[in-house]
DNA sequence: AACGCGGGGAA
DNA sequence: TTCCCAGCGTT
């Protein structure tokens, strides 16, 4: 026997009043803006990462139109570190189809919201309920948690049955009245006592009634995705060194660290030295191998070794027409970096004191 | 070392 | 419709 809706939601805000999360960045004021930007870093990352990247960006881009203004690379500079680059991307595509669609103010029909890049059903919930005082369900990750949990729903998020009932649960309990309050409960619920390793149940509001509490087992639910093999890949990176500064180059607009800055990558068997001189116009001299670093992706693990080489510019050869910048270390660079681009040019930054 | 996160786009 | 992709922090 389960509880009602109405059961479920008044135990969840009670225990908020209380034991919620009431002054996140974005809670004050919590502007549709801010609920967006906010909702869509928290879409892989946890809340304490990105608090000071929200910060940051709030100072930088203040609203819808700063944002539309401002060059992708300034966007991606700020991103820089966070991962899922994807994400900035379409947040500024986004804000600049606000601008020429909507007259800067972003929409308030869910299904106008939903359409925008990078928003979906859940976040799209969100920003009208936590940023417009709508009242629509949300199910993101500490929700789906908390919800297969309490009904010990089978199956990993991923199928689509186990979605679709997900979805059902959080639209019957979704409550008419405080329904942001609501939806902030129980993610707060699911980020502190319903975690994913040892969840409090002890402390929990839904402790009596939780189906897998009762199986003995909570930490069962949700199932965890079926995992494959991790393919590796192994590439070299030149740190191509001209007067003391290194070049970057712009990656694609899509794929892996996509429009971020990266070093010119060559294949592990590839005659770098001829890749040089035939793709950057650069004749190469002398050369060190650092130690590989491996960078871990969900699906597979990408060995890097980076190779520096001292470069003159080939008196035969011309540079190819490509998106490249030479790096010097006391320059300020605000251009977006991965994780591992950035850690490769502090550690040259030191080998090169200037 | 394994895990999880929300949405887009290709298959 | 179903996979596959992506990058970190946490455990």
């Amino acid at each position: 026997m389960s509880l009602t809706p109405e059961a479920f939601s008044g135990r969840v805000l009670e225990w908020f009043d209380c034991h919620g999360r009431h002054d996140l960045p974005w809670q004050r004021p919590a502007t549709p803006y801010r609920v967006w930007v906010s909702e869509v870093m928290l879409q892989q990352t946890q809340v304490a990462t990105v608090i000071p990247y929200f910060e940051r960006f709030m100072q930088r881009f203040p609203d819808v139109a700063s944002l539309a203004a401002a060059e992708q690379d300034d966007v991606l500079a700020l991103w820089s570190g966070l991962g899922y680059y994807a994400r900035a991307r379409n947040l500024h595509k986004a804000a600049r189809q606000i601008v020429a669609e909507h007259g800067g103010e972003l929409p308030t029909d869910l299904e106008a919201v939903e359409g925008l890049p990078g928003i979906g059903r859940s976040t799209a919930g969100a920003i009208l309920s936590l940023g417009s005082g709508q009242c629509h369900p949300i199910l993101d990750g500490n929700v789906k948690r908390v919800l297969a949990r309490f009904y010990a729903v089978p199956g990993w998020p991923g199928q689509s049955a186990t979605l679709k009932r997900l979805w059902a649960l959080s639209e019957r309990n979704t409550p008419p009245l405080r329904c942001a309050a609501y939806n902030q409960a129980m993610m707060d619920l699911g980020a502190t006592l319903c975690t994913r390793s040892r969840p409090a149940c002890h402390r929990c509001p839904l402790q009596n009634g939780c189906e897998a509490y009762a199986q003995g087992q909570p930490t069962a639910y949700p199932e965890s995705k079926p995992k494959r093999p991790q393919p590796r890949r192994r590439v070299n990176m030149l740190l191509l060194e001209n007067e003391g500064a290194l070049l970057l180059e712009r990656r694609p607009p899509s794929g892996i660290w996509g429009g971020l800055w990266s070093f010119p990558e060559c294949e592990p068997g590839a005659d770098w030295r001829a890749y040089c001189r035939t793709h950057y116009g650069l004749e190469p001299g002398k050369a060190t191998e650092w130690e590989p670093l491996t960078h871990i992706f969900s699906h597979f693990r990408l060995e890097i070794t980076p190779i520096q080489v001292q470069v003159i510019p080939s008196p035969g050869q011309v540079m190819e027409p490509r998106d490249t910048v030479w790096y010097n270390s006391r320059s300020m660079l605000t251009r977006g970096l991965a994780a591992p681009i950035e850690r490769l040019l502090a550690k040259w930054s030191e080998g090169d004191p200037l």
